[in-house]
This record gives structure tokens, C-alpha cells and sequence, in this order.
DNA sequence: GGTATTATGTTGCCCTAGCCAACAAAAAGA
DNA sequence: TCTTTTTGTTGGCTAGGGCAACATAATACC
């Protein structure tokens, strides 16, 4: 934490006024206690290098606001009066929407990063956009019901298997749900009356990842995440999110790495995607259907030469690729998420190997490869990240619609 | 010019306090200020939203400082009084060094984005880091007897062909000039006595290419530069340069496209670099050395059906790599620099193709391709950017040198 | 156990930098 | 010439962060 300030880049940048200084303390107070959940309110003075008496100023205005609680130190350490634990409440709360081809599931998460609940409604496959959010606003509306009347709620964040307009929140193309240009973002505002905040899911796996996981504190990341729909990537660049100019950055699945015909599901050809698939690990462990589990199972326990090639067939396509992405983005860390993280047990030094020789010495020499930690909270927790986004600019300012109307 | 404030990440995120409310102020002006060369004072009102006191208040600062200068506006248009007009002084000025295989060139820019100088001084081949550190700092030296006494001198920044490790200016790998780990940063600091900035050419090209070329204004870019010494490449992220935990992003030259065993100047195969070859294509028009022009000229007269061939083929590598980029950044606009123009201009339709083929739709629908602007000063005007960015970001507090030291 | 030391929370006052309102100035239009 | 519109200028206002003095709560030392 000892970086200087971020510049503010020209394109875009305005001038600051006074509110603009109150409004971004308290935006980095508050961020800070929501990626640590507790902090003392003397690490917050010598990380934010403001003053002990405006720290004391802005925390009581979080708390007034309901963001934060302050209690005594539990067990006080070092000489000197032990200093206040700030907490992230958990009044106030967001709501996650993951749409797949058989479920959507819905969850409802703490400011302070506590899951509360999680439902996952089945579905008959291939459901409309529609179909998700109906079944998602009921279970929102449901949930609602069984938060304290007092709680304020963030907003609803939808991670898509597909690429997502971030601008108006439109499901431009999601393959695997077989949606084209669907507005899931005003469709699902509209039926539940709450600000909906719609992304990539492997954009948002990578969020989580860089706030909560494996990749925590880190702002440089590259992360890869393969599940049934292929493969979806996220970077951190510059410590935010890569987005570029729609939203639609980061598709690291889609880049070509080989000359193979074979199509991924995006129809693109020689891609990562379509070389690295868990299908064909599926097939050739002739199973139909497998969680995670158990196909790493499968996977570390497998003898047979013919499945080993398979394996380590994909192992050198994952390396190729990842190769790629250490020359572009220079990263410190790579974080590798569903089957990949058992492709990563199963040989690390056999993808390693492949990284340093598809990359540069001066940039390989660095990075890190590791699994993603957040594992099935991933979604839910990295979706409410979006609504909670909104509130972490500006908390002052931010209006939040209480869990259910006073009478 | 309406999007809101960057946000600050928290990643080495502080308070604000007044002082640097003050300091921001100054900078987003002074930037705005070199950005366009010359800006109204009511176009800074508005751009930055602060009051015209305000703006009054803090342009007569950035003027007392000697950074910019006041006068009527000359061709006064619309109703009302007219504006002052606020321009860059001429009287800050930073040195550009640009060492190549067979000479080093430097360069002497103000801060208005005037070429004062430049000049090429010719050296033997393969000249040693001091070797060039020499030349250059005796360039220097003559270049400011020839300023006047009282022009301030931000810095050196020195653009290399190859990849540089930003912290501390030390050139790790430079494979056309066979450098290995150089401290070219500190070297040249010692011999000039001024503060010296080192980065890769391509990135620095890729700034000046978004500051005041081709780019200019857009947030998410695209950059390839290919000269003889291969292809080097950059990014601009959310408005932000692409650099990486050390500064070695943005390898674009150096990503797997294809299962070719050539092997580029880094010794990695199957790369865009290895693929789309100057060298290739001057062999096949049987010249020696040719310029970029003498180049064009060649490929766009050519009508022998075996050259057009290898031109089609090196278009089809450069879409694929294009295209890769696209799905990756998402960009707005993607420039093309070097021989790479020629290629453009050859088939533009074919090119465009190739990349509508392997990117996603939604992404490549937005994305333009566009030829460099800037020329011969590309590199000039970018490393120029290096020490004056220092100078852009607390234009205060910043102490620069004087030309010459009064007696 | 009493005192010194150290670190933190609290309070009241200060100061800076941006805002605001009133006025002046310079252009175009009627 | 007078009005309208836009911008520069000036003096006073105010919000919010800094600062210093004091209070408080822990450890360290005798």
C-alpha cells in the first residue's frame, strides 16, 4: 500500500471540487474496509496518510450511513492504546444472479462478504431470458422477505456465460444459453424495481479472485476459467478491471493459438477454447456428466497412455496460451479456475515448462500460476461486487431501497 | 469529455488531502493545456467543471510557473466576450534518445509538442549502451548551449527497442542491439546530470500515438509498430498505458498465432513477429535495405504473382493476430505503424476480412483500423512524453533544470 | 505497584482552496 | 445606442482537512 496515487488519466478526468474530496475519502475508507472486512482505525490513518481526526470524522459518517460498525479491539496488541476495529455491516446486502443452461442460481451477500443465502432454481433446459429472470426475481422477492426490515439493499448483479454491453446491462451473446442481444439487466430491474448490474461471469470470477482470493491485493492478473461453455478469461490491469470499449474485453478463451480446424463455441477456429475443452476429457473418461470433483478425480487417478496424451495435450495448449498472455499483460499472477486447476495438479511443472518457453525471459521470470481459492462462492460473491461498486464510489450519496417498505 | 472521474483504484489508493486537491487541479489543466497545444480558458471551465475563479486562480499559477501563456484570443467567435486563450510555453523543453543498430537519435521537444531539434549521429554497428550514452549526452549537451538561458529542461526519455524494466530504467533485453541488462537510465542520468525515463519504443509510440495521432482522444487502443527490427506493440487500458508488473506488457509481436517453426528475434515461434517479416519482404523484392517509403512503393507496385502471394500471407498472419487483440481489449481503434501501413494500403478489405473472421462479432463490429499519423516523430514527440508526464502530474512541485546555469 | 512511555481517540481552532454573487468588459444582434 | 450574452475579476464565504493540546488506555521499567 505504499504506491503513489493512481494518476487520473486526462481523457475523462475533471477537476476536484470540495465534495469530490469528502466523497472520495469516503470511498476509499469504505473500500478498504470492505476488502479486509476489519480494519483498526489507526491502519486506516497511515494507509490513507490522512489525518487521525479526519478518519475519527469520516467513520463516524460511515456509521451514521449504516456501512460500518466500530467496536473495541478483542485483543489489543503493542504498546499504546488500542485502537478502534472498523467492520463492514451487514445491513446492507446485494443480490447475485448466475444464469445457466439447466439452473439459475441466486444468492444474497453481505457488504462484509458473508453469503447468506444461495438457491439454485432448476430449470428445463435452454430457459429464455425471460424464464431466468422471473425464476430469479421470485426467489430475490422470496429472500427479501427473510432480511430485517432495516437492511438496505445494493442492487443485483447477473454473471453471464456470454458477452455482456456493460453500458445498458444487454446479453449481447451467450452460445451455451443460445440468447441473442437480451436485455437481462432492464428486464430484471423492471420486475424486481432494483438497480441490476450485468456482466462477463469470468470478468466478475476475476474481481472476486483480485478482492477475495487468490490473487487478492495483486494489480496485475490474468485469469482463466473453464467450465461446460468453454473457456472465459479476465485481466486486472492498472489494478481495474479489463473491460475495454463494450465490456467485451478480456475473452481470453477466443484468442488463436494453433492452426486446428476444430471450432470452438464461439465458432472461431485454433482457439484456446477449442483446444483446452472439458468435453473431451468427459469423453474420453466416457462420462456424460460430472461436477468438478469428481472429474479431477478421474484426473489425477488416471493411468491410461491414451488419456495421459489427451491430458498433457491440453496442458501444452493451456501453456501456449498462457505464454501469450504473459507477453501482453506482464502479469504477477495467473489464477486458473474450474477443471484448469486440475490440469494444473496433474503436471505444474509440464505447464510451467511451457510457459517459459512460449514467453519472455524478462516477463515468466515473474509470474506466479496458482488455482482460484473462492472455488463455489465465486460467482455470488464476485456478482455483488458489481451493485456494491456503485456504493463504494460514493457512499454518502448512494440511495438504498430498504429490504422491505415500513408501513 | 463527459465521462465521470476515474475511479481510484484502492490498490494503492490515499486520501485526499487539500494540498492535493490543489495539485490535481493543476495537473488535469497543465494536461489538458499540452494535450490540445492551445485551449480556451471557458473550454477549461467546462471541461473540468470547476468555477471560472477557480480557473482563473489556477491557470495564473500554471503561467507564473512559466508553463503556459495567456493571450486574446485572435479570431473571436459567437456572442459574449471572448475568451483568453491559454497555450503551452515553449519554455519547457525535454530531450528524446532513440538508439538503434546503426545510430543513436536525439531530439529536443517543448512542451507545446514542437520539434526544436533532432538529429542523427551515425555509429558503428552495434554499438555498446556507453557507446550510445555518450553520443547521446553529447547531443544533449550542444542542444542546450543552443536554448535559451532560462528554459527549463523536464528530462530525457529514451525509446528502446526492446523490453525495459520501468522502475529503474534498466534495459533488459534488446536483441537487434545485443544488450543485455543495461542500466541505460542511470548511465545517462550520471553523464547529463537530468532525470532520465527509458521505456520500449513501441509503447512509447503507442502514447504519442493516442496523445496526438491517430488515437488521439480514445480511451482503449491498439498499437503495432514493425520496422526491421521486428514487431513491438502497446495498449492503452481504460485510458492508461499498458505496462505490466515490470513494464514488459504489451509483447504483442511475440503472441503464438500459429504452429509455424520460424522463430522470431526472440527466439519464439510461431509468433506474429516470426510471421510478418520486413526482412521477408525485402528479400523477395531482392533489396539490401530499404526505407519504410521505398518499401511502400515496392509493395504497392508490385504485380509478380509469387510476391503477392508472401504480401497476402503476411496479411492474413496480421489479421489473425489483429483479431486475437480484438477479443482480448476490445479496443476502439487499432493503429498500425511501420511497413505494417503498407501492408494496410495493400488490401485493406482483406485484412479487415481476415479479422471479422477470427474476433467476435461484438467486438469486431466497433473496432477501426487505422494508419499511424505522427511519422519520423513518432518516437521523437513519444519519449518526450516520459519526463514531461513527471512534469504533468504535479506541475508545482516538480523542480526543473535550467538550460544553462546563470553565472 | 507506581511511574514513564507510547500510541490512539477527542476537541476546538485554523487555514486553504474552491464557490458564489456582484460587477466589469467585450463581443453580437436589434 | 441599447440589449443580450458570455467571460474575466474581485471580495467574501464556507466546507473540510490539518494541527496542537489534552484525554485515555495499553505496555515497559524500576
Amino acid at each position: 500500500m505504499n504506491k503513489p496515487i493512481t494518476p487520473l488519466q486526462t481523457t475523462g478526468a475533471r477537476g476536484s471540487n470540495r465534495d469530490l474530496v469528502r466523497q472520495h475519502n469516503l470511498s476509499v475508507l469504505l473500500q478498504m474496509i470492505h476488502l479486509h472486512g476489519t480494519v483498526s482505525r489507526s491502519s486506516l490513518t497511515s494507509a490513507t496518510g490522512l489525518n487521525r481526526s479526519t478518519i475519527s470524522d469520516l467513520v463516524s459518517e460511515l456509521q451514521e450511513l449504516g456501512f460500518v460498525t466500530e467496536t473495541e479491539s478483542a485483543s489489543p496488541t503493542g504498546v499504546g492504546r488500542p485502537s478502534l476495529m472498523v467492520t463492514a455491516s451487514n445491513k446492507v446486502v446485494a443480490f447475485s444472479v448466475h444464469p445457466e443452461v439447466d439452473a439459475t442460481t441466486v444468492g444474497a451477500v453481505t457488504l462484509s462478504g458473508k453469503v447468506l443465502f444461495s438457491e439454485r432454481v432448476l430449470m428445463s433446459k435452454h430457459p429464455s431470458a425471460n424464464d431466468s429472470v422471473q425464476a430469479a426475481a421470485k426467489v430475490i422477492e422470496s429472500m427479501r422477505t427473510r432480511l430485517d426490515k432495516d437492511q438496505l439493499i445494493a442492487g443485483i448483479g447477473v454473471a453471464i456465460p456470454g458477452q455482456v454491453r456493460v453500458e445498458d446491462n444487454v446479453v449481447r451473446l451467450a452460445p451455451q444459453l443460445g440468447w441473442v442481444e437480451q436485455p437481462y439487466g432492464s428486464m430484471l430491474s423492471q420486475v424486481t424495481g432494483l438497480p441490476v448490474f450485468v456482466d462477463n461471469d469470468a470478468s466478475i470470477g476475476c474481481m472476486a479472485e483480485r478482492n477475495f482470493g487468490a490473487a487478492r491485493g495483486f494489480s496485475e492478473v490474468v485469469f482463466l476459467f473453464a467450465g461446460s461453455g468453454g473457456i472465459g478469461g479476465g485481466a486486472i490491469v492498472n489494478g481495474m478491471q479489463l473491460r475495454g470499449a463494450s465490456g467485451y474485453g478480456g475473452e481470453l478463451g477466443h484468442v488463436r493459438i494453433g492452426e486446428s480446424n476444430d471450432k470452438d463455441y464461439s465458432g472461431l477456429s485454433g482457439t484456446l477454447e477449442s483446444l483446452v475443452r472439458r468435453d473431451d476429457l468427459l469423453q474420453a473418461f466416457k462420462m456424460f456428466a460430472a461436477t468438478d470433483e469428481e472429474l479431477d478425480q478421474d484426473i489425477r487417478g488416471n493411468k491410461s497412455a491414451k488419456i495421459q496424451k489427451i491430458i498433457e495435450n491440453q496442458i501444452d495448449a493451456l501453456g501456449n496460451g498462457i505464454a501469450s498472455y504473459v507477453n501482453i499483460f506482464n502479469p504477477e499472477v495467473i489464477v486458473l479456475a474450474g477443471f484448469l486447476t486440475s490440469l494444473l495438479a496433474y503436471d505444474e511443472q509440464r505447464l510451467l515448462k511451457r510457459i517459459k518457453e512460449g514467453a519472455l525471459n524478462a516477463s515468466s521470470e515473474i509470474v506466479v500460476v496458482r488455482s482460484a481459492e473462492l472455488g463455489s462462492d465465486l460467482l455470488m460473491i464476485g456478482a455483488a461486487e458489481l451493485p456494491f461498486h456503485r456504493v463504494l464510489e460514493n457512499p454518502a450519496e448512494t440511495k438504498l431501497v430498504t429490504a422491505r417498505k415500513r408501513r
